[in-house]
Order: structure tokens, then C-alpha cells, then sequence
DNA sequence: CGGTTGATGTAACGAAAATTACAACACCTG
DNA sequence: CAGGTGTTGTAATTTTCGTTACATCAACCG
């Protein structure tokens, strides 16, 4: 009884399927907002139809989705003590803006890392991990304009402790080059943040079309590719600048690569170590 | 816009008849949870009809009474940036590491990131975003085997709101050709974090050799380069994994990013939007 | 004291939402 | 490849809710 919604949510979201999952994720990422609309708002707003909603609701154990929200109000009554007093965003003109500015944004990339870790699902982490670690499967990793740099970044880490990893290269047309040879053994995973790229959205539909397992890393509204990927990780980007930050995007890669290292840890290990003799003669 | 709710319930709170009075009352008693209900509810919990709640929702200036939700549910999201600060429940002990893991790893990121800030000389800092905001300078950026992602972040965001701009592309053979153009009205940003690279340092020195304005952001340990480095910005990188975290690099990064666009506001913006449209027609 | 104004509740209406039943589909298993 | 299981959307049904029209009542003013 103890049990927050936000708990049951995440524990059994492994137990969902696909569309009900992107329910939850919807109600996880836009918590709890996405909760208090109706079920018909909030499945049109994820895309699948109104019963997919009311499922998954049943399906967390609620009597009704009445009961649902009724539920939702009374944890956020309790939660809320006093909404009022912070109302007012603290962007604080302060004194000195060259002082303060540094340490208002630290701390809002701070606070976002530790939000988008919060919300995490353990099940959709556990999954991703074992799929990036499988070295049956061949992984592919491509960015948008700004994150395609943390495609690149996990892609040349990753490839440190595997094989059949590759960065799709920036040429966009080149992509459908790569995709031709892609099937069910093959994993796409795709950063794409705010404003969505179009090229990303059919690079991933044509891929999921030719089942190809689509992975998304993007932020806490989540793109339109959401709706094709296996499996999806959103993050926190908003700071106080008039740019996105991808900061809390690189933190979760990164916990996927040591969790991936650390899982596959006999192979890896031997596999840098090679490479390491190998730099060393050439 | 600018005006809440709860605002606007205050002020107007004189003017209204004793029921809706008590209704508004209410609200604000329990707020927003009190409006998040369905209208006949709250006008059963107040002990008024539902005409009544509806007649002063009107009155208060919203079309509808699911207007006025709506309008309510905007306000939350806005104001609950964090509604998971309670969420941190005990994590059900049993899943183990695989659920411990991720939450341990955001702890020492954010930690990284906290410090890092906090050890910041304001000084190098200003002079860096001087640098870097200073459209008669040239810049270029590098960076080491993995860092050079970071590189290629910062180099595609600068160079949308300046020009002149560069990423010093992978071949390193390729390097020499583009500092044999370098002079004292160049700037190399350069990302050196261990194990720090020999290739990178004989950049470096070269670069400065040639009065070329050399700038490093590293770890705390301080690559080599810092010797010849004209101002220099460490980060913290530890965290529990075999890897190190490059994550306050990228925090850094964006703040840089954050304080040359402020600063030179009047021409980004004019730049940006100037981009924007080619975008469209293109 | 009669008439007017405004407040309030009752009841009827219509729209939208939740719910249920069913059919199509994909996926796995033997 | 057939059969079964589980998932999903469509459509029909029922319920709830918001909304409106109208009647009653109280207070105020000429």
C-alpha cells in the first residue's frame, strides 16, 4: 500500500506490452500531468487507441481509471505541501551575472541528471544493456545535429569493449546504404532531442519496418520515434539558457557502458587488454 | 499569463457571492488537487450545487470548467519540475545491482558536476567566454580519442551563433596542415583528459610555439598541456566504473556555450534567426 | 408594499468520457 | 503449418459530466 504510483509504474513496466509500456512512459516522462488528463487525452497523445490506456491502468491494479486519477490527486495532495511559496521560478537576477550564472546552471544540470536517473525504468535499462552487450547482435548508433556527437561517443567506447559496432556516418543519404543490410539481428539506437529531426523519424520507421530493434535516447517529451522504438530512455534537458542540455543524455550513456562493461566484464577485459598490447607494437 | 490561479482567486475572491465564495475557498484550501476533481464533485464536497461551481469558475474568466483544468494542470507541470523528491522510496532491495547501479553512478556525476563548479575560477572562465565570443578570433577545437566528441559538440553549437569556427577533423597527419595557417589571432580549445595523449601535446606546443592562443578543459589531475595552455578549466571525471565520466566536461561545455551566447546576444540571435530562415528555404 | 435584481438550486439536455464486446492480428509452440 | 495465446484497435454501449434553461428565493429600492 506503501507503493507509489511512480513505483508501480516502473516495476512492472517490464510486464507491459509494447503500446501500454509507451503509456507508462508517457505518465513517467510527464509526470503527473499526463495522469490527470482524460484517457482519451492521453492515449491520443501517446498514440495508441483509448482501451490500450485503460488496460494498462487495469493492469497496474486499479479498479477503474476514475479510480486511477483519484488515486494520483490524493499522492499529490500529500506530496504537495506547499506549491504556492516556490511558484515563482528562481532565475534570480542577482548581483553579478557572470558569477552566478555558472553556478545556476550547474545546478540545474546537477538536478536534471539526478531527475532523469529517478525516472529511469529498471527494466528498460536492464534491456538495453543486454542488447548493446549481446555480441551476437551488430549495433548501430546515430545522433541528431547536436547528439549525433554522443552517438559517437558511446559508439567509440563501445567498440573498445566489443565488435560490430558502428557510427552511421554523418552524409544522411549514406544512411539508407547501411540500412539496406540491417535485419532482426541488428540494434539501432537513435539520440534525438528536441526539435525532432525528421531524417531520424524515417531512418527509424523504415528501420522498425525491416525489424530492426530501434532504440531511443531522447528527452522528457519524447520524440515522435518513441512510437517505432523497442525501448526508450528519456532525459532531462531543460536549463537556464536559450539552448537544450544534453548533459544528463551523456551521464546515461555512460551508466550504460559501465553497466554493459561490467556485465560482460571477463570478455571485455580481455578484449582491452589485446588492444592495448596491439597500440603498443604498431 | 503571467497571472496564476491561485492569483487570480485571491484577488477576486471579494466580489463573489457567499457559495461561490465558499467554493473558491476551497480551492485554495486544497490547491490544485480541489479543481483537478471533476466540478460535481467539488461542489459536493463543498455542499453546493454544481451550477455554482461552474457559474464562478465563468466568473473568474475561463470558458469552460475543463478550460480552467487545463489551465490548472499547465501550472503543475510548470511548478513541479521535481515531483519525484519523495519518489527515492526504498528501491526494493532485492533487484540488486542492477537497480543500485544507476542510482550510485548519477550520485557521483551530479557530485562531479557540483564540484567541478565549484572549484571554477571565475576569471579563467570570463576570459575563455571573452575568447570564444570574440568574433576576430578564429577557433578551433580538438580533442583526445574520446573527448573529441565533446569537441565536435561544442565546435557545431559555436558555430551557429559565429562564424569561424573549426573542428579539427580525425586524421591527426591532418592536424599540421591546418596550424601551419595558425597565428596569435587563433584560439585552440583543446580537451586532453587521461591518459592524456602525445599526439595532443605536440599539437599543443606547436600550436603555442606559433603564439597561437591555447585553451584546455581536462581533469582534475591537469594534462601536460596545461604548461602551454593560456587558461585552463578541470573537471571532475570519477565514477564507480572502469571508465572515467566525461560528463562535467560536457556540463562545462554548455555552460561555456551559454555565457558567449548571453554575452553576444544582440548578433546570435540576429545569426540564429538568419540560419533559421536559410534552413526553410534550402 | 410591489417590483426588480441577483443568487441559488433543480432538472433536463447534450457532449464527452469510460467501459465493454468483439474482431483482426502478430507471435510463439508443438 | 496449424492452433493457441496474448495484444491491439474499432465500434457500440453506458455512464458521467459539463452545460443550460428555468423556477424559487432573498434582498434591496422606489
Amino acid at each position: 500500500m506503501a507503493q507509489t504510483v511512480v513505483d508501480q509504474l516502473r516495476e512492472s513496466l517490464g510486464n507491459f506490452p509494447v503500446t501500454e509500456r509507451r503509456v507508462a512512459h508517457r505518465l513517467l516522462a510527464e509526470y503527473p500531468m499526463a495522469g490527470l488528463q482524460s484517457a482519451t487525452d492521453l492515449a491520443r497523445a501517446v498514440g495508441v487507441s483509448t482501451p490500450t490506456v485503460l488496460r494498462m491502468v487495469a493492469r497496474l491494479g486499479f479498479e477503474s481509471y476514475v479510480d486511477f486519477q483519484r488515486r494520483l490527486r490524493e499522492e499529490l495532495t500529500a506530496q504537495l505541501s506547499s506549491p504556492l511559496s516556490k511558484a515563482q521560478s528562481p532565475t534570480a537576477a542577482g548581483a553579478g551575472p557572470s558569477a552566478d550564472a555558472p553556478r545556476a546552471f550547474s545546478a540545474a544540470v546537477a538536478r536534471n541528471i539526478e531527475e532523469t536517473f529517478a525516472h529511469l525504468s529498471a527494466h528498460e535499462v536492464d534491456q538495453i544493456v543486454a542488447l548493446l552487450g549481446d555480441r551476437r547482435n551488430r549495433i548501430h548508433m546515430v545522433g541528431g545535429r547536436f547528439t549525433d556527437a554522443l552517438a559517437r561517443y558511446l559508439s567509440v567506447q563501445l567498440r573498445i569493449i566489443r565488435p560490430g559496432v558502428s557510427h552511421l556516418q554523418d552524409q544522411e543519404a549514406n544512411w539508407q546504404d547501411q540500412l539496406l543490410d540491417m535485419d532482426q539481428r541488428d540494434v539501432l539506437l537513435i539520440f534525438d532531442i528536441r526539435r525532432y529531426q525528421v531524417s531520424l523519424q524515417r531512418l527509424a520507421e523504415a528501420a522498425a519496418s525491416q525489424r530492426v530493434c530501434v532504440l531511443l535516447i531522447t528527452d522528457q517529451w519524447l520524440s515522435p520515434i518513441a512510437r517505432v522504438a523497442r525501448h526508450v530512455l528519456p532525459a532531462r534537458v531543460v536549463v537556464p539558457s536559450v539552448w537544450d542540455s544534453n548533459t544528463a543524455l551523456m551521464a546515461l550513456c555512460e551508466s550504460l557502458l559501465a553497466a554493459v562493461t561490467s556485465n560482460t566484464w571477463d570478455y571485455a577485459n580481455k578484449r582491452m587488454r589485446a588492444l592495448e598490447k596491439l597500440r603498443n607494437t604498431v
